[in-house]
RNA sequence: UAAAGCAGCCGGGUAAUCGCGCUUUAUUAAAAUAAAGUGAGGAAAGUCCGUGCAUUCAAGGACAGUCCGCCGGAGAAAUUCCGGACGGCGCAAGCCGGUGGAAAGUGCCACAGAAAUGUAGACUGCCGAUGGAAAUAUUAUUUCACAGGUGAUGGUGCAACGGUGAGUUAAGAGCUUCACCGGGGAUAUUGAAAAAUAUCCGCCAGGUAAACCCCGGACGAAUGCAAGAUUGACAGGAAGGCUUUAAAGGUGUCCGCCAACUUCCGGCUAAUCGCUAGAGAUUACAAGCAAUUGUAAUACCAGACAGAUGAUUACAUUAAAACAGAACACGGCUUAUGAGCUGCUUUAUUCU
RNA sequence: AGCGGUAUCGUCUAGGGGUCAGGAUAGCAGAUUCUCAUUCUGUUGACACGGGUUCAAAUCCCGUUGCCGCCG
């Protein structure tokens, strides 16, 4: 789990990251970028795994676990790359990604934010 | 030893590093940081039942409606649980069962069949009184007509008005004739009751109530924590009244009642409360066949709001792998579930 | 999370206990035409799944599954 300030909260704010429509696709996730930033403020990150992915919630739940670890390590590495400089970030999982294990999905979010 | 049956347990462990929710304490103006504690299930699931809790209406009567249904007990209640009865399945241990009433009434019972509920019988038959006819062996036989008797016969059907066999009879028939079997009723005994056993009575009555219904019992209704309460900021639309009545609104319907200067409809946005100390949990003792109940002690054991349990490494086992994630709470039911362990019981085989 | 509805040929539907589950359209085959379309004739094809009640279930009852809607 990543720290308060790092997570996307608002009902509003993912409104507004969806509008944006800057997505980029690898392995069954889907990276959404939102407005570029003006003032210094954290950049913000949000994890979705919709209900037709898969029924059951324990499928859902790990494959969220397994996103928000990778983009942990990685804020703690300081390996973002140019995501830093966007507003907010959302991760959506598809079923093709159910199946990954943690070090497939930690390495398809690096590159995925290295293509910002 | 093998195969079954029943009851129950477990639902990964240890260590290290990084990380999250909540609570408390400390530093502090606040944010934040640090430390300590704590953090998913047996089904958290399906939402199939029942409750608490909350809001609105009512608190009265009538009718309607819904649910339940062998007996006794437990429980807040329940399509709940326990014990027993009866029926069915199994060699057995044991398992399964929505199990009141069809002799209050109505409906339905396709096709087939003479007939599908009315103690029916038109048809096909059996019997033979009476009358006619025929041939002959003339007190007999055959045939036709028709009062009548009978319900044994009928290529049906899930089901044919108790079944099988004998007796009786013109032919026949449960025919207060008999034997065995089935159902029903009465009486007696046993039992708290369901019911069981015995004796007597020819009493013999189709199925369906998971069709309407009857009987007995239970139930205020609607909406569900996204209920609802408080605080803050923003912001509309419609209708009628201001004398009464009418119209409009509320509860399943009606009467009634409420409400009357307000009423109805409809938003946007954030925080706090609701929110977890309980028809609880664990342990011990007592009562009871059991479900369960009582008493005492112990500890407080998730409470989020884009929503917390994760990642990596090491170790042993052959291999860490089942079903699956709290969102107001509780009691059940149902469904999903890997590997294994424990106890008791039954049957079969072998040995002593 | 809470609550409600629904399921019948490939598609749209009728049937609400009773004899081979009906119709439209689509598909296939044939006829008509020089060929295609139209038209005509024939044919294939379904009660979501698993139990129960009943002599008999698409229909009545229970469970499971899929889909849809309300709330947000």
């Amino acid at each position: 789990m990543i720290p308060k300030k790092y997570r996307l909260k608002s009902n509003a704010a993912f409104n507004a990251t969806y509008r944006v429509n800057n997505s980029h696709r690898k392995n069954g996730i889907t990276l959404i970028a939102g407005l570029k930033k003006t003032k210094d403020i954290p950049t913000k990150a949000g994890f979705v795994v919709s209900k037709k992915t898969h029924k059951r919630a324990v499928k859902r739940n790990r494959l969220k676990r397994l996103m928000r670890e990778s983009y942990r390590q990685l804020l703690k590495e300081g390996k973002l790359g140019n995501s830093t400089k966007y507003l907010s970030l959302i991760f959506l999982g598809s079923t093709k990604a159910l199946e990954n294990n943690f070090r497939l999905t930690k390495q398809t979010i690096y590159e995925l934010l290295s293509e910002l």
